[in-house]
DNA sequence: ATGGTTGTCATACAA
């Protein structure tokens, strides 16, 4: 089972880029964030056309997030527990059902900006959140996965130029040390497990300004967490960067994992 | 210090 997450940046505004790489790509599972739609302007009908069921969690102009699949997706849970008053579409989760039956938690995190402020402090409050469910997963002990845009660089490596982060809210210290609570539940990372001595390096996002992709001046922001017994199952992975240099990118390129699943 | 880009919605805002 191909498990992959992708920030679109604008569904409606980028479907032929989104439908292009699901052909190309071929992914099981699949979990968007910035849809920057409400459900009912998602455009379903190319995307189902390819052979996916399709839940999303929309929201007017911002955020949104979905999850399609080729496999049943069952038990569907729209919002991250834990705010009642939250009214931000961030958080999508539901169980696939292929050979086996796994949990996929799909998020697109606060970004944060700018530091410091009440938006910081919304970010380090939903991770917090985030934290919580992601204890939940785990104490079910079944394969479970969460990933997306998690709106942190977790390392200097993970930046091309760390030096020019250190005022924003995606490598502020609490941002990172709150991503490495969680991950320290008993998350597996699973995109630092192809190269774990890498100094620079791999990317997922380039800025559309000044020439990001060109320069390779990239961070690495969209990852993906396995619960122990979803790592037991990890084949394989990647990040589509190629994805980044095609006509109307998204600024975020997929990443994924194979599960035997 | 500023401008550099993009999507959405309506002229800024969020990223």
């Amino acid at each position: 089972m191909k498990i992959a997450t992708f920030n679109i940046n604008g569904v409606r505004a980028r479907i032929e880029t989104l439908t292009g790489w699901l052909s190309e790509a071929q992914p099981d599972v699949v979990v968007l964030q910035e849809i920057k739609t409400q459900d009912e302007g998602f455009p379903a009908e190319p995307i189902a056309d390819l052979g996916y069921n399709i839940e999303t969690h929309g929201q007017k102009g911002f955020n949104g997030v979905a999850i399609l699949s080729r496999y049943p997706i069952e038990d569907v849970m729209r919002g991250l527990p834990g705010d009642d008053t939250d009214e931000q579409s961030r958080y999508i989760e539901a169980t696939v059902v292929g050979d086996r039956a796994i949990r996929i938690a799909g998020l697109y995190l606060p970004n944060g900006n700018p530091f410091p402020g009440p938006k910081f402090d919304y970010k380090l409050a939903w991770m917090e959140r985030l934290r919580a469910r992601g204890q939940a997963l785990l104490a079910a002990e079944t394969p479970a996965v969460m990933l997306g845009d998690f709106n942190v660089i977790p390392e200097p490596r993970d930046a091309a130029h760390p030096e020019r982060w250190l005022d924003d809210a995606l490598f502020q210290p609490e941002s990172r040390a709150s991503l490495r609570r969680i991950i320290h539940d008993g998350w597996t990372e699973a995109v630092r497990l192809r190269d774990p001595d890498a100094t620079r390096g791999p990317f997922t996002f380039w800025d559309y300004q000044a020439g990001a992709w060109q320069k390779d001046n990239g961070i690495r922001i969209d990852h993906i967490l396995l619960s122990p017994q979803a790592a037991d199952l990890l084949v394989d992975l990647g990040i589509d960067r190629d994805e980044r240099a095609k006509d109307k990118p998204s600024d975020h390129v997929p990443v994924w994992v194979t599960l035997d699943a």
